[in-house]
Parts: C-alpha cells; sequence; structure tokens
RNA sequence: CGCGGGGUAGAGGAGAGGUACCUCGGGAGGCUCAUAACCUCCAGACCCCGGUUCAAUUCCGGGCCCCGCAACCA
C-alpha cells in the first residue's frame, strides 16, 4: 500500500548573516511535526536550505573581498551545520538557490508566468539618494527624505525593468482565503493578509539590471536582466522536489511552509499569485510564527543581546533547546526570552520535571522489580502507544500549536510525581512487596507514555527513557543541574 | 479614521459571561524513592471611562499606553 506523503518546509533563510535564533525556533517546529507525521506512518519530504541572490549579498560579498559564490558557499555552509546542531531530521533535503536545478525551475516558472502574460516590461522608479549614493526604499525615509540627508532631495531615477502582475490575482487570492479558512494560521494573520489584499496589489518589479547587479538568475531570453531575488527564492519550494523535470513534483507539492511573520506577504499572497500565474497548485497551508526578542528589545549585535543557537547548545544542549524553543516561545505572538527566563525553565521542567521524575521512577524500578516489563522493547511498547491517543494533544499538533501539546505531555509528569507521593511506593515496599511493584509498574506505564509522547520534541532524550525503562536501569542525569 | 497584535498577582505566560489558572520568586509545613529534588498550604492581579446584562476582567463603544508591519527591504 502506498503510504500517504507530507510536505513540508520552512522558509529559506537569507545567508547574509549567520543563523538566528528565529530560524532555529522555526526550522525545529518543522521537525517536530515532520516527526510526528512519520510516527503517524506517512512519507516526509522535510525542506530547507539558504536563499542565495541578490543585492544585499552581492553587497556583502563586496565588502569581504569575496566573490559572491564564494561569500554564499561560507554561509551556506554554516546554515547546513545547524541542522545535526538542533537534531533535525537528518534526512531533510537541503536547497541552495544557486544550485543549476534550482535555477532551471526558476527559470521555468518565469517562462510559465510570461506564457501566462503575466510579466511586461515597464519604467521601474527608484528612488536615489545622492548622500549616500544608494537606491533607498519607502521605508528607509523619513517624510519622503533620507534621514541621513535631509539637505539633498531624493532623486528619482528610471530603469526598464521586468514587472510581474501581482494585481490580476487580487480576486483569485481572496477566493482562496475565502474557501479555505485555515489557509494561514494562526487565524489572525489570514485576516491581516486578507485586508492587505483587498487594499490593492501593486505589480512590483522582478527583475534588476544586471550592469547594476549581476548577482541573480538570469532571465530567459533577456541578456540585460535577472530575477529579482524573491521571485527565484520562492520557487525553491517546488525546485527541491524536482520540477519541472517532475511536472507532478514527484507527489509532493502542494505542501504545508513554516514562516516568519515578516514573510507573510511574500509567502501567502505572492508565492500563491505566482503559482497561479504558473497554473501551479497553490500551497497546502501557511504557518506563521512570531519574532523573538531579547530584554524587550529587537536582537542586535550593537546592543549585545543576541542569543545564538549555537550559545543555546551550548547550554543546555540540543533535546533542551528545543524544548526551550518549542514551549517557551510562543506559538503565534512575539516572545522575549533572557538568559534568566531560559534558564529558569530548564532547571524548572526539563531538571526537576521531567529529568528528575526519571530518575525516581528507575531508581525504584531498579532497586524492587527483578525485570523490566518492557524488556522485549518495542512492541510492548508500542502497545502502549496505542492508548497514548491524547485528543488534546493531537489537536494541538495539527494547529502547529506545540505548547499546548507539550504542557499535555508535563501534567502527566506532574501527575506522577503527585501520585508518588501519595502512594509512598517506598514505604509499602516494607510491607507489602507485591503491591509496591504493582504500583511501580503503573509508574513505568506511565513514563512509557511520557517516552513515546516527547519523542519528535526531544528524539535522543525520549530514546534515552525507553531505553532505560527497557533494560531497567536508571540512565545518568538527563538534564544536569546548571552550575 | 492605513493594517494588525497587545495591556491579567513581584516577573513571565494561559484563560473564560457567573468559584480567575500555570511557571518562577516570597512565607509556612510535609516527605525522603529521586538531580537540595517531590508534595501541601498561605500572601498577591484582570489599564481607565461608559454601555449591554440578573451578572463582565471576559461582549460593545470611547480613551490612554506598548509593539509589529506599511510592499519591491529576503
Amino acid at each position: 500500500m502506498e503510504k500517504e506523503k507530507f510536505y513540508l518546509t520552512t522558509t529559506l533563510p537569507y545567508v547574509n548573516a549567520s543563523p538566528h535564533i528565529g530560524f532555529a525556533t522555526e526550522i525545529i517546529r518543522a521537525d517536530v511535526i515532520a516527526r510526528y507525521q512519520k510516527g503517524l506512518g506517512k512519507d516526509i519530504f522535510f525542506n530547507t536550505g539558504t536563499d542565495e541572490h541578490g543585492q544585499k549579498i552581492y553587497d556583502k560579498a563586496t565588502e569581504a573581498g569575496k566573490t559572491p559564490q564564494e561569500y554564499v558557499d561560507g554561509y551556506s555552509a554554516e546554515f547546513q551545520k545547524i541542522i545535526p546542531l538542533l537534531g533535525i531530521s537528518s534526512d531533510i533535503h537541503f536547497v541552495r538557490t544557486t544550485d543549476d536545478h534550482h535555477k532551471i525551475a526558476a527559470q521555468e516558472m518565469w517562462r510559465r508566468c510570461v506564457a501566462n502574460g503575466d510579466i511586461y516590461k515597464a519604467n521601474h522608479q527608484v528612488k536615489y539618494c545622492k548622500g549616500c549614493e544608494l537606491e533607498k526604499t519607502d521605508s528607509e525615509l523619513e517624510d519622503g527624505k533620507c534621514p541621513l540627508h535631509t539637505t539633498y532631495e531624493i532623486e528619482i531615477r528610471e530603469e526598464e525593468n521586468y514587472f510581474f502582475r501581482f494585481s490580476k490575482y487580487q480576486e483569485a487570492l481572496l477566493e482562496l482565503y475565502r474557501k479555505n479558512p485555515t489557509f494561514v494560521v494562526p487565524e489572525f494573520r489570514l485576516k491581516e493578509i486578507t485586508s492587505f489584499v483587498e487594499g490593492g496589489l501593486q505589480d512590483f518589479s522582478v527583475s534588476r539590471l544586471k550592469s547594476k547587479m549581476s548577482w541573480g538568475i538570469p532571465v530567459p531570453d533577456d541578456e540585460d536582466h535577472v530575477m529579482y531575488v524573491w521571485f527565484d527564492a520562492l520557487t525553491n519550494y517546488i525546485s527541491t522536489t524536482g520540477w519541472p523535470e517532475k511536472e507532478d513534483f514527484g507527489g509532493w507539492w502542494p505542501g504545508i511552509q513554516f514562516a516568519g511573520k515578516d514573510n507573510l506577504r511574500q509567502q501567502s499572497a505572492v508565492w500563491q499569485a505566482m503559482l497561479l500565474s504558473a497554473k501551479l497548485p497553490t500551497s497546502k497551508q501557511i504557518y506563521i510564527g512570531g519574532f523573538i526578542n531579547s530584554g524587550g528589545q529587537k536582537m542586535s549585535k550593537s546592543l549585545g543581546n543576541v542569543i545564538s543557537p549555537h550559545e543555546l547548545v551550548e547550554r543546555y544542549g540540543t533535546d533542551a533547546t528545543r524544548y526551550l524553543l518549542l514551549r517557551h516561545v510562543h506559538p503565534y505572538e512575539d516572545t522575549d526570552i533572557t538568559w534568566e527566563r531560559l534558564d529558569e525553565w530548564y532547571t524548572a521542567n526539563l531538571v526537576n520535571g521531567l529529568g528528575n521524575l526519571t530518575s525516581r521512577i528507575l531508581k525504584m524500578s531498579e532497586t524492587y522489580l527483578d525485570k523490566s516489563p518492557y524488556s522485549q522493547g518495542v512492541e510492548v511498547m508500542n502497545a502502549v502507544r496505542n492508548d497514548t491517543k491524547e485528543r488534546e494533544f493531537e489537536y494541538a499538533l495539527r494547529s502547529f500549536n506545540l505548547q499546548v501539546a507539550i504542557d499535555e505531555i508535563w501534567r502527566i509528569v506532574g501527575q506522577i510525581d503527585l501520585q508518588i507521593t501519595h502512594e509512598e511506593p517506598f514505604k509499602v515496599v516494607k510491607e507489602d512487596k507485591k503491591k509496591a511493584k504493582e504500583m511501580i509498574e503503573v509508574y513505568l506505564y506511565y513514563l512509557v507514555r511520557i517516552g513515546l509522547l516527547v519523542e519528535p520534541f526531544m528524539p535522543e532524550t525520549s530514546k534515552t527513557i525507553l531505553d532505560a525503562i527497557k533494560t531497567n536501569k536508571k540512565p545518568e542525569n538527563l538534564f544536569p543541574r546548571l552550575l
């Protein structure tokens, strides 16, 4: 029997900086869903990668005295390293927008949009500040002037670009949102994008003059232009599946996309319009997460409040880092984190919570049981899995509310701690050994459940717990106390 | 009236038309299987002003304040 296919992807981080904690959170969340769906017996295609073209990279590379290719090779490698660091499924696909195959796919995308009459040439007005000798975007200007050079007037320069007929898709996009009320999760993001699209769409430039900025995928049949980086980058979600050679995307697309709130428009409007234009299926669902701030402010090098994924793993370990980001970063809203809070959560929930519970149960089990009821391992445990259908848990996972899903697990942790205190098996064992053994077996049963439930979130920890139960041996401290 | 989110104990979060919950921190006690862990109890809160209602912190209106985004910036 053919397994059901399940596709999900992160956004591709732009490689002008080292991996950010926000991206770490995004890919960990996606990984949890991937592992969970895999556990349900589905075939998984899990995609990530790096977005490597565009002006900013070109500038940064030049600044660093490197060719753009050298520059992006270095950064892409850095992003690839984060996969094992964060315990991400090792069979994840990693697409680079500088891959030859991706370039072919982006050009095919372009041709299809052209064929549908949605790409045309027009004058592109560029705002230019003579003081900076740079082009400026509207959001960089204050009162129509460059904040750094208020004495200069902004100059409007015109150049010929290709434009994408975004405006044509207003109705189609609105219909897509109407027909599919969970197209964007959470709901308030769907409302946000709906009102944005209702406000009217403007065609936008999707090419750059090669003479000014050559670091992009060549526009088909026009040597003077390269593609604007967004047009190229968004195509990765399907190029990674082997499209266009595989016209049916190998059966993977349409899929689920994870993104940050800064990507709402690009993912849920621009990309969908491109797909519609190319007459390809629109995405299945888009999950939008919030931002992570630190100490009430945006993380920035100058403020010195940056918390990097590497530092987290160094301090807490891979699984604990996953836990902290999954449980304590809000699934939809912005979250503020500090080292103090992270330490607190680590100690309260992992050291004193799950880690300690595992120790106390296994110590009793090791001392009073001759052997584990689960010594045969997998099959017996899978039987437990079958009555581990926590409804709330599954609902939470389906709506990407991993916080709530984890809370469900920790509720069991709390229950068992309480139950042990009340039943006092360590006292009972002195009078009624048989009864004490039965109690301990119940605790073990729940610990198996916890071990199974925790698997998508903390795969290594899950394995350690289940192995310990199987061999009836108390493990080394799961989560060492911070010094 | 550009769009959207939000203001809940000392801190960080959840929540719902009617006893406001969780974690950390503070105070008192219990237990000893466990990583000085675990359990119990106590103190402590719903931005302001109107309205709807038998009843609102929760719904509606207004105000004050905070935070994102405002498109070609990935």
